[in-house]
DNA sequence: ACCTAATCGTCAGTATACCTCGTATCTCCT
DNA sequence: AGGAGATACGAGGTATACTGACGATTAGGT
């Protein structure tokens, strides 16, 4: 098991990477009419599922870094498919909010993008994948959990 | 299982996003003395293993762009990790090679990029892990197979 | 020998992805 | 009320990651 790291391909890390890097290539072919990425298709998708909010809650919705939202957010804007406007209540905040043209986008792409993750794990039989997507999301909880305990440790 | 994908949390390109984000982080935690990344790893790995070779070669062991690889080799060159100078019988290339220093710090880092690799599937038991590991190559091969008859298709 | 096609490396450009520092603002406790 | 700590955002810096265009060189077929 230990022995099995030493080899380049053979390394979760590196496996998971390259899955990524699939995933990314498929999404932007599925995509293509509408030169769209992943992380762009993400955070308006956060958008639409949490109307208009900060930045600082969108990060955490995408789990990305504050400052790669903001850039992303950037960019959406210029090609306006989402609006920014200072809040009224916390002047910290900036917040982000679909436009109609963002909406139409989301809808245009929606089979486009279902069809680029179905291809991510399209190789699997069916109940495999189901499994990969499970144990997916039990790495993913079981460190988001020892970050949050790692966060409430350091309080005390 | 069409409309799973339509939620963020559950879309298998955001999960495995997420898995490498976690990943990097437990790399960078585990390696942080030798301030080390995955990839700058990975390239100092696959010159472990391939001796002295031109940059495409390295591009295609470590599953990277060209242009990348050339980034990521100059980076690694300003620190001596690595070498790099002409290649006597294909003035196309540009062969790199590991220093001793390079060697040295694969050896002192093999440890800690080992644990950063089984930390990043530990919430999986035993079983899980190398069902897991053996999903995420059969993604990858059955990808590549794809891509390679796409290559061969165009060829005619 | 020649010429076309393929290959190698680089440069420029764009898009993640994160860290640190600095400033503004808010919250909560006293 | 007032100050400490937390929070939001931006700027600057570094490191992936890929596309397209370019010049230099080599390989393969005739």
């Amino acid at each position: 098991m230990r022995q099995r790291s030493h080899t380049l391909q053979t390394r979760p890390g590196f496996l998971i990477r390259r899955l990524y890097q699939i995933h990314v290539a498929l999404f932007a072919e599925e995509c293509a009419a509408e030169q769209i990425t992943p992380i762009q298709y993400s955070v308006l998708t956060a958008l639409h599922e949490l109307g208009t909010v900060d930045q600082a809650t969108l990060s955490r919705a995408v789990a990305l870094d504050r400052t790669n939202v903001a850039d992303v957010v950037a960019r959406l804007e210029t090609r306006r498919l989402l609006k920014r406007h200072a809040s009224a209540t916390d002047r910290r905040m900036m917040l982000a909010s679909l436009t109609d043209q963002g909406r139409a986008l989301l809808k245009r792409l929606e089979a486009a993008a279902a069809l680029a993750h179905e291809r991510t794990i399209a190789a699997l039989p069916a109940e495999e994948k189901i499994f990969f997507l499970e144990a997916l999301t039990r790495l993913i909880t079981s460190s988001d959990e020892l970050n949050n305990a790692a966060i409430a440790l350091k309080t005390f």
